[in-house]
DNA sequence: TCTGGGGTCCTTAAACTC
DNA sequence: TCTGGAGTTTAAGGACCC
């Protein structure tokens, strides 16, 4: 916890992240479970850990944990099944609070967001102090407690936040980032995971300190040229990404597991058609279409595939998206039972917008992609998505192209 | 009582276009 | 007309995150 008159010299971008969040819901909810180790996951079969308190995680519990294994290692547990419902209430009001301190907030998931505060100073003064002043409201208003990471960049609030967990705030200097940073273990860095932890460990790159001493060159042939370049920033404090608060999802997909693994294939398709109507239902509820569709199958042994298909026009139709899966699941061979199967909807438009159809002059589409693509590259192709996804409802060739409703907040 | 469900991004290879 | 090559699009798989 850093003290209250830590330097925050700038460190105005936050990171807030909930404590356990699902847990300490279910614990707010039912106050008999104060102080007890509980463990949010499915309760039948096949469940993993979602959350749990940090009574449970003493025992060694830890999220995406198998229920029966996180049972075996803290026998007194309570096992409570997810409601989404109420952490989605939750999640809201907390964002909600965010705005009202400033309107440039980024939620990353249900639980957590960036804050930048930098130009917040004159309302709410400096960075650690709006940081504490944001926990406390927090808290009083939820019951929930969050911990806090304040720094010059969002990833290195991240790390922070991270690192004063649970119910804490870490201020991280602008002039101490890259102190911070060299001590830690490289699986701190974002997009570190398991595989290329063991890459770099491999070649004696454990901390971030090993990874600063690292050639450029070397990271780019272990990790590949994307990743080595991340990496060679990030382990040095640089971060130039801003709090982005809009985004625009790339997917809609629902994909379920079985009690029990399923051979019958008339069951399997059944359960793509439902699959894909509840795909469907979201597609328009937002909307968006679909111009493709792919098929996830994971088998007996684990081992999963993929398959996509192209549609012949986007379509946000449950039907039509089911049509594709079954005939994608059609073509696959399937030498064990099924254990998972999931649809997604991919390269997403707003609804009505089906490509060539709005244009029948081929030369006015031509100079309307030059415009896109020059656009693109002078702002991105993120900034040209999100103008032509928000852009004001206009008539295109005779047909009225209508805004999209506002992106739901990420689930 | 092995391993969820929601996603994003990257890499690689093949197919296609110019 | 054939060929080569560059660049783009599509598809599949995998790592990673919460």
């Amino acid at each position: 916890m850093s003290a209250d008159d830590a330097d925050d010299t700038g460190a105005g971008i936050l990171h807030v992240d909930m404590d356990a969040f699902y847990a300490s819901v279910e614990v707010l909810d039912d106050p008999s479970l104060r102080g007890k180790p509980v463990i949010v996951g499915g309760i039948e079969g096949r469940g993993v850990v979602s959350s749990a308190t940090y009574e449970a995680r003493r025992y060694g519990v830890r999220s995406a944990m198998p229920v029966g294994q996180a049972m075996r290692l803290c026998p007194a547990a309570v096992v409570v099944p997810p409601h989404f419902d109420r952490y989605l209430a939750l999640s809201d009001q907390v964002m909600d609070l965010f705005h009202e301190i400033t309107p440039l907030v980024e939620p990353l998931s249900i639980d957590e967001a960036f804050l930048d505060v930098r130009g917040a100073r004159r309302l709410w003064g400096p960075p650690g102090q709006v940081a504490r002043m944001l926990r406390a409201r927090v808290r009083e208003r939820t019951g929930l407690t969050c911990s806090v990471g304040a720094a010059a960049t969002k990833h290195v609030a991240k790390i922070a936040s991270t690192m004063s967990k649970p119910d804490g705030l870490l201020i991280i200097a602008a002039a101490d980032t890259e102190a911070f940073l060299q001590p830690l273990s490289v699986r701190a860095l974002w997009g570190v995971g398991p595989k290329a932890g063991d890459v770099l460990a491999g070649r004696g790159i454990r901390t971030v300190a090993d990874l600063v001493q690292t050639p450029r060159p070397v990271l780019e042939r272990v990790l590949g040229a994307a990743m080595a370049d991340r990496l060679w920033h990030l382990a040095r404090g640089r971060d130039a990404r801003a709090v982005e608060t809009e985004r625009v999802e790339k997917s809609v997909g629902h994909e379920e597991t079985f009690q029990t693994d399923i051979a019958d294939a008339q069951v399997l398709r059944a359960e793509l058609r439902h699959l894909a109507d509840r795909v469907g239902a979201r597609l328009r509820q937002s909307g968006w279409e679909a111009a493709t569709v792919s098929l996830k199958l994971r088998f007996s042994d684990f081992t999963t595939l993929t398959r996509t298909q192209t549609l012949p026009e986007p379509t946000a139709v449950g039907q039509r998206l089911g049509a594709a899966a079954i005939d994608l699941f059609d073509q696959v061979d399937r030498p064990l039972p099924v254990r998972l199967i999931g649809v997604r909807a991919e390269r997403l438009r707003p609804a009505g917008s089906a490509g060539t159809a709005l244009w029948d002059d081929d030369e006015e589409w031509r100079q309307v992609e030059t415009a896109l693509d020059d656009a693109a590259a002078r702002f991105g192709e993120g900034a040209v998505r999100r103008a032509a996804v928000l852009g004001p409802r206009r008539d295109v060739g005779g047909v009225t192209h209508h805004p999209p409703p506002r992106r739901r907040p990420a689930d």
